[in-house]
DNA sequence: TAGTGGTCTAGACCACTCT
DNA sequence: GAGTGGTCTAGACCACTAC
C-alpha cells in the first residue's frame, strides 16, 4: 500500500492548518462543515473524519459538542510537582484562567479513603471544579478533603487555589504527595462536563496528600482534555 | 438520544472483558475477529469498530499490526523523574524486560542541539532502542549523548541503562533535569517500528540533562504506546 | 490460500446548535 | 427551520498475516 488515503489528506489538512490558518479556518479557529471538506477533497465523510481524527489525535484540532471542529490553542505547560495555582501558571503563560465550582458536598469516597488510608465512611469534603483557560473549559476535578485537616472548609470560596487556602487558613503542609498520570477516555459527567464527546481522548492526574505528621490530607483527580496541556518537571536533584 | 448502540457495545464488550476474560478471549488475549463480533452483536464492522476504538481509547485493548485485537496487559508504573534503569524498574514489577538497539550513528540533530544550547551542527552520538515488556514493544526511544561528555560512548553496549553508564564509567553526574510529556499520535518510523497502525495514542517523553557544572550531557526523546504505562511521582519536598 | 484488519463508498436518519 | 455533527447501514476491495 503506498499509502492511504486518508493519511494523505490528513498531512494536506495539516498543512493547511499550518499555513497561519489560510482560508480554512474562519475568524474562530473553526473548520468548515464537513460535508463542505469531504466535497472539496473529493471523498466521503468517513474518510473525512478518519483524517480529522487523526489530527484529533495530534492535538492541533479538536471539536466541541456538535458545534464543529476547531483549531486547538497552545498547550499549557503544566508542573503538576509545584503548588503553584491554577490561576497563577495560566496567568504567567498570558493565558485567561477561570474556574466554576460545580458542587459542594461533605460524603464518603471509596477511592480517596482508599488512597489516604481512611475507612470508606470516612466522609469527605468533596468539591467539583471546572476550570478554563481562554473560555475553553480544558479540565474538571474533584478534591476530597479530610474534614479534620480543615473543618468549616466549606464556608470558603474555591474560585482561586484550594492549597494556598489549606496553607495559609490551616497552616497545613503539603509535604508528602504522591502523583499519578495516565491516558484515558473521556466518558459520562467528565466528558459532558467539558462539553465533548464520550471517547474523547484525556489524561487523569491523581494526587495523594499527606502532611508533615503524615496524616492524610487530601486526594483529588484531575481529568484534562489530552492536548491542553504538556506537562513539564524541573529537576535539581543531585542523583 | 437514549445512548448510541456503539457506547452500550463498548460496555459490553468491556464487563465481558472484565469477566475474567471469559469466552471472548482467546489463550493470548486476542478477542474474535471484527466480523464475527459484528455478527454476533447484530452490528456493522463500522459500529463495532467504533466500540472497540472506545475501548482502545480507555486503554483496555490494542492491536497489532493486521493480526488482531488483544487485551492490553495492566500498565507499567513509570517515575521519568528516578534514573533506576529500564530492566530495573520492569523486573522490580514482576514483568519481563528486554531491549533492542536499533541504530547507532553520529550525527547532528537540531531539536537536541535546540534543547541543549549547542550550535545546529554539533554532532552527538545518537542510540535508538526499542524496548518490551514481556515481549510486547512498548516503546521506541532516541537519545543523543554529547560526545566531549563521553568520548568513545559508541563503543559499549547499550542493552541496559545508559545513565549508569554516564554515572560509572564516565563519572559524570546528572544533576538537572528538565522532563516534559504530551500526548502524541504515533506515526512514521516510530509507529512502524512498534508495530502499530499510525495514527495510534502515545506518549512523548523528553529529558533534557545537564551536569552539575551546567554543561549539556544528553537530549532524549521517547515515544510510549499510551496504554503501556502510567506515570507516577513521588515527592517529598517541603514547600 | 483463506481469513483478517485497513480502507473506502454512498447513502441514511436523528439530535442538537445556531440564527 | 436550516444546517451540523453523531450515528449507522450494507456493502466492497486490498494488503497483509497465519497456516
Amino acid at each position: 500500500m503506498a499509502e492511504a488515503y486518508y493519511q494523505r489528506l490528513t498531512d494536506r489538512l495539516r498543512d493547511a492548518l499550518l499555513l497561519e490558518h489560510s482560508s480554512w479556518v474562519d475568524a474562530d479557529g473553526k473548520l468548515p462543515a464537513e460535508r463542505i471538506l469531504a466535497q472539496r477533497f473529493k471523498t466521503t465523510r468517513v474518510t473525512l473524519r478518519q483524517a480529522l481524527a487523526q489530527l484529533e489525535g495530534e492535538g492541533r484540532i479538536h471539536r466541541s459538542n456538535r458545534r464543529g471542529w476547531f483549531v486547538s490553542p497552545l498547550r499549557l505547560e503544566y508542573d503538576p510537582t509545584r503548588d503553584a495555582g491554577f490561576n497563577d501558571y495560566v496567568t504567567a503563560q498570558g493565558r485567561l484562567p477561570r474556574t466554576e465550582v460545580l458542587s459542594l458536598a461533605t460524603s464518603p469516597h471509596a477511592p480517596a479513603a482508599n488512597a489516604l488510608g481512611l475507612s470508606v465512611n470516612h466522609p469527605f469534603y468533596h468539591i467539583r471544579r471546572r476550570r478554563y483557560v481562554d473560555e475553553r473549559a480544558v479540565l474538571v476535578e474533584s478534591l476530597w478533603v479530610v474534614p479534620e485537616r480543615a473543618p468549616g472548609l466549606l464556608e470558603e470560596r474555591f474560585e482561586f487555589s484550594l492549597w494556598k487556602l489549606l496553607r495559609e487558613q490551616w497552616h497545613l503542609s503539603l509535604s508528602h504527595r504522591s502523583i499519578s498520570m495516565v491516558s484515558e477516555a473521556l466518558q459520562g459527567t467528565d466528558a459532558s462536563e467539558l462539553g465533548v464527546a464520550s471517547g474523547t481522548a484525556g489524561l487523569n492526574i491523581c494526587r495523594t496528600i499527606f502532611d508533615d505528621a503524615h496524616l492524610p490530607v487530601e486526594y483529588d483527580e484531575e481529568h484534562w482534555l489530552h492536548d491542553a496541556l504538556s506537562i513539564r518537571v524541573e529537576l535539581k536533584g543531585t542523583h
